[in-house]
DNA sequence: TTCTCGCCGTAC
DNA sequence: GACGTACGGCGAGAAT
């Protein structure tokens, strides 16, 4: 047994019941009961890929009277027999578990738990650590400094801390604490009315049963009485609740090693077994183990010695590949590093671990890391290789890095030569898609949901592994797609022009963030919480009942059957639908609808925003920091996240509230720039209808003009009704919309929609012709472009189903502009950037939505700024048509837009 | 109890 | 089925 790896010891007979009970009517074709047998395996597949050396003993009580029935005739007596269908299962779970190259250990007379204990205390004695898994609360006495207590697999764990935060008794008071409540399920009495509360409240104050029973008359009340009536019980309960450590096992820790799992006896039994998904995980964890050189293990560097070591080796390739593991809580916007891995070349990968929460490990300080990198990041002739280096270089441009080695992102690489590439742009899934690897899953090292765990806590070794792969992965890919990528000059144009200089400005925009102000969006919360909850109270009377008013489901049934309005139009599902457009529509046929429209506007108000926004203020700054996602929307626009900036109200005079609560700090003012109709100028020059472009050459309003247009009447006759329906079809033919859509979202007749569209067509012929070419590119491309070249795959062009054709060919219309757009923005914040960095202009950017670009600036130099900024982002594309930027200035956003 | 999916609504 | 790109809250049902 190798010392840093602990001794695991799993109480098989609780996690058979479990997964018997987690599906009681599992079985094969044959009748064979299967569920116990496959939750059981399922677990230690899990724990394996977790812990890949340790040893792991999985350990049973046996169905014969052990000796505390000796001592208690009633012991468990109150426990139902076993289920027949648990009983089939059992030998076949031993044998699953064998196979895996674990070791299966009962003995007749002793629990699980006294196999258990005898085991912990044994390997302790010998200098091992020991994880328990079980969610049995009686193990908790066996915690100690080296023994440790899961509670199922992903729970926070219990150790000595874990069990007083969990108990409010030290892990050697919980024999008392037992005592002290007793335990229905084994049927050992307690003292009466005696509860985990007052168990724990009297062992606070008397530390040990035997004090509390010395101090026994100081307890006042029908309690004491129990206590006192308890007496004559409690020194054999006490006896019954605690675990046995030196039983004669008659196996040695040595036996426990871990053996080969016998990929191929497993994968006959579990085909017997119809375990379909479990054959398929059987595979993945025989690559994972056999596929060396990628997962296997990589070097800890945990001294300054061997870090400079690794920086020299560094420079000796001048290429760095390094993947950091960051942690965000509310100590700096940029967050905390865990652990840096890093790799120079092919031969091996290292892990510096940094804040890890694992004694068995000296760790450098993060800054004496930072500064061992630093001179390599600040060299221009050094290659640094990672995947999303935005994370990172936000880091480092905390700490005062400047950077000037060439970034190689490998995420944002993959990105520009197939934005839509399945899988994403991941390390895991570079590494399936170009090197048929499967990674480690992250899981497997810090869980998942609400017991999910800080990746500082998990185990350094582990997280070498974890790290290193992706490294390692990262190391492999980049020469691949840097390849493929210089293969094509349009797309290197993008990655080197756009994308790989944006992420060192969205990282400086991240980190910058953009200043929030609570109070007046608590105050709107309230206030809309007091609107809401009248609402509710009227919609309630409307409908003569209550219901969930954020359910669509019991929304339908009441306006549909129980007030029988006329059923609208299904959803996807097939559901009759309540969103907004509909309800609009019934509200000249009952009151509810329109309430229920105003309950969403406040609720939804209220629960994605106000009652949002306030957690990402950052404690110390009091911004907001979100995280701008480079490589996810397939046209090339930015996604955010955390919380989403770009989808923040505007339309209703509430929304605008909100915005009056994005402030510039003192001093400064809110500038916010955006490029007015920036996708109807791209379409004006892509299609090159000189119609269309005359009319934003005339600098008149672009909707008004096309109404003039299309219906035939002097510029000044356009009614408001007509530029809202011409509006209607601009948008529309940026979306690739048809006749259906337009006639829906404008409320007229499909006729009537057609004969707009025409007259469209009729006076801007060269916009139709751009769209039938554009379609035509797609099928023979399989792909559309941008004007700058990134390219957009549209894998259903082919497609044999008429819908997903029409939709792959309403992407192929959109895009194109929706992506230029969106190149045109990058470029401009690229450059702006660069100036802003040279100027001396107190001024930085704070948001990016879209076609806007919002800077906080000083109040003096507000002017200045613009006058820099607006010719960068009119000129930084030289179309057909002027590009034409507004800008606005105020205190807050709602004022500067 | 936790996870996933559908519905809905916000932005550009 | 019918208008493109996103993110995210909530309810409900499935898996556990």
């Amino acid at each position: 047994m190798s010392g840093s790896q602990p001794l695991i010891l799993v109480d098989g007979s609780h996690y058979l019941y479990r997964a018997f009970y987690a599906m009681p009517n599992l079985q094969t074709s044959t009748g064979q009961p299967t569920g116990a047998i496959r939750g059981v395996v399922n677990m230690l597949l899990n724990l394996m890929h977790e812990y890949t050396q340790a040893p792991i003993a999985v350990v049973f009580d046996t169905a014969k009277p052990t000796f505390r029935h000796g001592m208690f005739e009633e012991y468990k007596a109150t426990r139902p027999p076993m289920q027949t269908e648990m009983v089939q299962q059992i030998d076949l779970t031993y044998e699953a578990i064998r196979k895996l190259g674990l070791s299966v250990l009962m003995l007749d007379g002793f629990e699980a738990d006294d196999i258990i204990g005898t085991l912990a205390r044994r390997a302790e004695d010998e200098g091992h650590k020991v994880l328990i898994i079980s969610s049995d609360k009686d193990l908790a006495q066996l915690v100690n400094d080296n023994v440790v207590l899961l509670d199922s697999m992903f729970d926070r764990s219990l150790d000595r801390k874990g069990v007083f935060e969990k108990f409010a008794v030290t892990p050697e008071q919980i024999i008392d604490f037992l005592t002290l409540t007793g335990d229905t399920s084994d049927n050992i009495p307690g003292v009466d009315k005696v509860g985990p509360k007052t168990a724990a409240k009297w062992l606070g104050e008397y530390g040990s049963l035997d004090n509390i029973l010395e101090h026994k008359d100081q307890i006042k009340g029908k309690i004491g009485e129990n206590l006192r009536a308890a007496v004559a019980h409690l020194d054999l309960s006490r006896d019954l609740v605690t675990i046995k450590c030196d039983v004669e096992l008659g196996v040695e820790l040595e036996d426990l090693a871990r053996k080969p799992l016998d990929a191929e006896a497993l994968a006959t039994m579990f085909e017997e077994l119809e375990f379909r998904t479990l054959v398929r995980r059987l595979k993945e964890l025989d690559e994972t183990v056999t596929s060396k050189g990628l997962g296997s293990s990589y070097e800890i560097i945990t001294d300054q010695y061997t870090l400079d070591s690794w920086v020299a080796r560094v420079r000796q390739h001048r290429q760095l590949v390094l993947s950091a593991r960051i942690h965000y809580v509310d100590s700096s916007a940029a967050g905390d590093l865990t652990g840096i891995a890093i790799a120079a070349d092919e031969q091996r990968a290292a892990y510096i671990p940094i804040a890890h929460e694992d004694s068995e490990f000296r760790q450098l300080d993060s800054h004496s890391v930072i500064t061992a990198l630093k001179p390599l990041l600040e060299d221009e002739s050094i290659t640094l290789v990672g995947n999303n280096l935005k994370s990172t270089v936000k880091c480092f441009f905390a700490v005062g890095i400047d950077l000037k080695c060439e970034l190689w992102d490998t995420a944002l690489m993959s990105y520009v030569l197939n934005s839509t590439a399945p899988g994403g742009h991941h390390s895991s899934a570079l590494a399936s898609r170009h090197l048929q690897h499967t990674t480690m899953d992250p899981k497997t090292l810090v869980g998942s949901g609400v017991n999910q765990i800080p990746f500082a806590h998990a185990p350094i070794p582990e997280s070498a592994s974890y790290m290193g792969e992706i490294v390692a992965v990262n190391l492999r890919v980049f020469p691949l797609i840097r390849t493929q990528l210089e293969a094509l000059s349009k797309c290197s144009f993008v990655y080197s022009n756009i994308e790989r200089p944006l992420l060192t400005a969205l990282a400086r925009i991240e980190n910058n963030g953009v200043l929030l102000v609570k109070e007046p969006i608590d105050r709107l919360s309230e206030e809309l919480e007091a609107r809401a909850s009248e609402l509710t109270t009227k919609a309630y009377e409307l409908a003569g009942r209550s219901f969930g008013l954020n359910s669509p489901k019991q929304l339908q049934v009441v306006l549909y059957d129980e007030l029988k309005l006329p059923a609208p139009r299904k959803t996807r599902s097939g559901t009759r639908s309540t969103s907004e457009d509909i309800l609009r529509d019934l509200c000249s046929q009952h009151e509810l609808p329109e309430v229920v429209l105003e309950y969403r506007a406040a609720t939804k108000l209220k629960s994605t925003y106000t009652d949002q926004l306030g957690h990402y203020i950052h404690p110390a700054s009091g911004r907001v920091h979100t995280t701008y996602d480079q490589t996810n929307a397939s046209t090339g626009r930015l996604a955010s996240s955390g919380p989403n900036l770009q989808n923040i109200p505007i339309r209703t005079s509430d929304g605008r509230r909100l915005r009056e609560a994005f402030v510039a700090k003192e001093g400064s003012v809110l500038l916010a720039a955006d490029y007015s109709q920036i996708e109807l100028r791209i379409m004006a020059h892509l299609s090159g209808d000189s119609g269309l472009q005359q009319a934003f050459q005339s600098k008149r309003d672009i909707h008004r003009a096309t109404a003039s247009e299309m219906f035939r009447v002097p510029y000044d006759g356009v009614t408001d009704e007509m530029r809202r329906q011409a509006k209607g079809i601009n948008f529309g033919l940026i979306y690739g919309m048809g006749v259906f859509g337009l006639a829906r979202h404008l409320g007229i007749e499909r006729s009537v929609a057609k004969q707009f569209i025409e007259n469209y067509f009729e006076h801007y012929p060269g916009v139709l012709q751009y769209m039938e070419s554009t379609k035509q590119d797609a099928h023979e491309h399989g792909f559309v472009e941008t004007i700058f070249g990134r390219r957009i795959y549209l894998d259903d062009i082919q497609s044999s189903t008429a819908a997903r054709r029409a939709y792959a060919e309403r992407v192929a219309i959109n895009a194109p502009m929706q992506g230029t757009a969106a190149d045109i923005i990058k470029l401009a914040t690229v450059a702006i950037d660069e100036n802003l960095a040279e100027s001396s202009l107190d001024a930085r950017m704070v948001l990016h939505v879209h076609d806007e670009i919002v800077f906080e600036v000083a109040t003096e130099q507000v002017e200045a700024l613009q006058q820099s900024i607006v010719p960068v982002m009119q000129e930084v594309a030289e179309l057909d048509v002027e590009l034409v930027v507004d800008v606005g200035i105020g205190a807050n956003w709602r004022e500067a837009h």
